[in-house]
DNA sequence: ATATTTATTTAGACTTGTCTAAAAATTATT
DNA sequence: AATAATTTTTAGACAAGTCTAAATAAATAT
């Protein structure tokens, strides 16, 4: 059985293997978890002889088949208790991120389907990202970021990339919730901004937070 | 912060100081939890020096002040838990008391509160044990052991002292649940067993099954 | 009251996961 | 291609939590 400390390696390699490409470098991975590499060599030499992930030295490190799909369990947990926090417990999606950052270690394959199961399967958690069923199959979303949507055309928000507190109360201020249309009206090359308008009333967006947020074209 | 052993030190400190009198011996509390004695003492010497609880060599311990309400604080999550568990998610009374166990160490005093008020603030969990409001009072119930119902009396299942699953099944069986109306009709001198009522149905049962049902008088 | 048994503590070792500092390999630079 | 800079690994140390074996204190029995 995987203590917690293993099983946020694996989360951690599998985030930052779909993020960039195959192989994930010692550094990225302590930074990734705010530890050291050295640290991060250690583990990466003890989940190898499991064989949760290949390690060849100097050469970076891949999830195996196994290490990939207990890694997306761990996914499909997190997301699936977030949803459990906003939508029953009334928590803000800004909130939700520490708690089931603990959550998520509980073990118990009936309890995830149960919960699944109770939140009527949902696809996307309160940040949009999608959540994996229980065969480990990710729901496709053609998302685009807000900064690609070509003027004048319309979106709804669907997802967010990042999940920082601060920066999801900024969203609520700027009343950018998922599900919000949007639009594109001009943009303001000497700063890269964008003037938008959300849900009908106009406003003013900066490059790195249209960046930050997930389109679905209209 | 306490860790989840130091926790599960405190939680068995405080159960076996609930039974027996004030004063937990070394060995108990390895019993009660599956460990060695000189584990116990060397605990015991952190446990105290961060005073959450009263050790003095050779003579036991017992829970400070701070060390209860701490102990206290994780019996209501455990059971506000196992609560959710069954009313929400469909686990039955047998299921549920491992993954309690790994929930109640979650941190995060918001989210026990919305989760009471999601349960709506229950008094008791599925085993009919008492759960302690967020001040820390336990709910009184005057319950007595099936085994000491007076003969012919009418009673209500309210509570089992046991949790093993065993033991809750083997209740299933006989259709013995909280809540469910028992009387004694006769006891049996040279086995000290009991023929009994269960919602009108004649049955029998053990002294040591007995010893395990708490019934509140009609 | 002394001897024996039992309970508790101490000492030393081991595992997991972390760290710093130094060494080795890789990558970038000129 | 050789040197410099960066990345990664190794070596050794430490804290938490556990264990076994030995020592000590307390309780029990004779």
């Amino acid at each position: 059985m995987l203590s917690q400390a293993e099983e946020n390696y694996l989360k951690a390699i599998l985030k930052l293997s779909q993020k960039n490409g195959k192989s994930v470098s010692t550094n990225a991975i302590a930074e990734e978890l705010s530890t050291k590499a050295s640290s991060v060599s250690d583990m990466m030499k003890k989940l190898s002889e499991k064989s949760w992930i290949h390690y060849v030295k100097y050469q970076g490190v891949s999830l195996t088949e196994k290490g990939r799909s207990y890694a997306v369990h761990i996914v499909r947990k997190h997301r699936l208790w977030e949803v459990f926090l906003v939508n029953q417990l009334n928590f803000k999606w800004d909130e939700v991120h520490d708690i089931a950052e603990q959550l998520e270690h509980i073990k118990s394959l009936e309890l995830v389907n149960k919960l699944d199961a109770f939140l009527n399967s949902p696809s996307f958690d309160p940040h949009g990202d999608p959540i994996p069923n229980a065969e480990g199959t990710f729901p496709k979303s053609l998302a685009i970021p807000f900064s690609e949507l070509p003027i004048k055309s319309r979106g709804k928000v669907v997802a967010v990339v990042m999940d920082e507190p601060s920066f999801l109360k900024y969203l609520d201020k700027l009343s950018i919730s998922i599900g919000a249309q949007v639009e594109i009206i001009e943009v303001n090359e000497f700063d890269d901004s964008f003037d938008v308008k959300i849900n009908g009333k106009q406003s003013h967006i900066s490059l790195d937070v249209a960046k930050n947020i997930l389109i679905s074209l209209l």
